[in-house]
DNA sequence: GATGTTTTTTACCATTTGGTCAAGCCACGA
DNA sequence: TCGTGGCTTGACCAAATGGTAAAAAACATC
């Protein structure tokens, strides 16, 4: 019996399939984050991944299931600096940590915040059970922490979901809106660590005053 | 002699003209601020301005041109609240009263807004130049004067440019990724008016420290 | 080196998409 | 009421796009 597409899903891929999973996704990040999931096409892909378009839909079924399977993969990444957030530690430093984080994120990963911001600004069509399942849970518990810290005058006080709303705001900003800020700020070399400063201090401020 | 493509846009414009290409921009804002402009075809923003896809390209020569008119003509308009901007103002109020213009905005006009992250995050490869023949101009002017209106001790002195960076950043998230804020706070009725609140108090509270 | 399996390629297809063209419609002034 | 010129339409087209089928090639295993 000839190997069936959902045994291929099942068994443990070969090192032939492991490569060229990856090619294909690290090409599929490249021309989505840039053109979004309508604007970009398999020939794109396939060209970046140096594979043929045929060949290419070998390893995935079709243009969702790439896209479905990037997001899906890289959603635990981009949470990871969320969850890391320790209730023992001291809240301003944990707070203050976890922005850090976000903001190197950007600076190594814009094509992955891109990829999100893409897909959440045309309304979230493929990803939106995710956001339910694994950030709506991960949300609500470090609001609920946040708050805690606050009601014990650890942090000034204030809306824990806002505030994460901000943090997301700020640090993503600078990878979705690269274009942007290198148009205004054209010394881009100096651009992220000021911005980095900038951030901290901001948040610092934020979050200490009385 | 008849009419050619050149005199039709340097003539008045007659009242069926008008009120075609208002129709015309209307749905392609609609259809762009949602798929981007790869992602949007000539025919999904006919049938949503209620005419044949060769009447539409009657009014404007071709998708692109479609495009960069809705942009440039919004451009303007996006960029007024921070044009009003008063040197001679209160200053923190100045500012409090752009960041309120600036929600405003994203809570009124949340597809202008995803239509222009649509085209910075994909690189500007459309608007690039209005970006910097209008934006940077103004930038750089509100950029000064803040910078003096911290030198007076009137504002918590930090960048400008990434104070604004941080204005925008934030304002715009409640637009662009509506999808997600909706999906983390679902009581979005009442999320608007927290949300304003939050950034305001926010910003005034950094904006004021000593 | 024969044999079954996985991977790759070649050729192809239906649909979609941006765009054209010539003919017809219609509003309006003479 | 009759042209005339702006407006609209239906038919059409070439290229791009997502996807398929089947044969060929490469590979692994004995």
């Amino acid at each position: 019996m000839p190997q069936s597409v959902d045994a291929r899903a099942e068994k443990k891929p070969s090192r032939i399939q492991l490569r060229n999973r990856r090619k294909i996704l690290e090409a599929a990040l490249d021309v989505f984050s840039q053109h979004g999931f309508r604007g970009a096409t398999l020939d794109q892909i396939a060209e970046a991944a140096g594979l043929s378009k045929p060949n290419m839909l070998y390893y995935f079924d079709n243009k969702e299931a790439i896209h479905v399977e990037l997001l899906s993969a890289l959603m635990a990444e981009w949470l990871a600096p969320l969850e890391v957030m320790d209730p023992d530690g001291e809240p301003l430093e944990e707070l203050l940590g976890y922005i850090r984080r976000k903001m190197q994120m950007s600076r190594t990963y814009p094509r992955e915040s891109r990829l999100f911001a893409n897909e959440i600004i045309q309304g979230a069509p493929r990803i939106g059970p995710d956001l339910n399942q694994r950030l709506k849970p991960l949300f609500d518990e470090k609001c609920a922490l946040i708050r805690i810290w606050m009601q014990a005058g650890k942090l000034t006080p204030m809306d824990p979901g806002h505030l994460i709303f901000s943090i997301w705001a700020i640090t993503q900003h600078y990878a979705d809106f690269e274009a942007q800020v290198q148009v205004l700020m054209p010394d881009s070399a100096v651009a992220w660590d000021t911005a980095m400063q900038h951030v901290e201090t901001m948040f610092r401020t934020l979050l200490s005053a009385e």
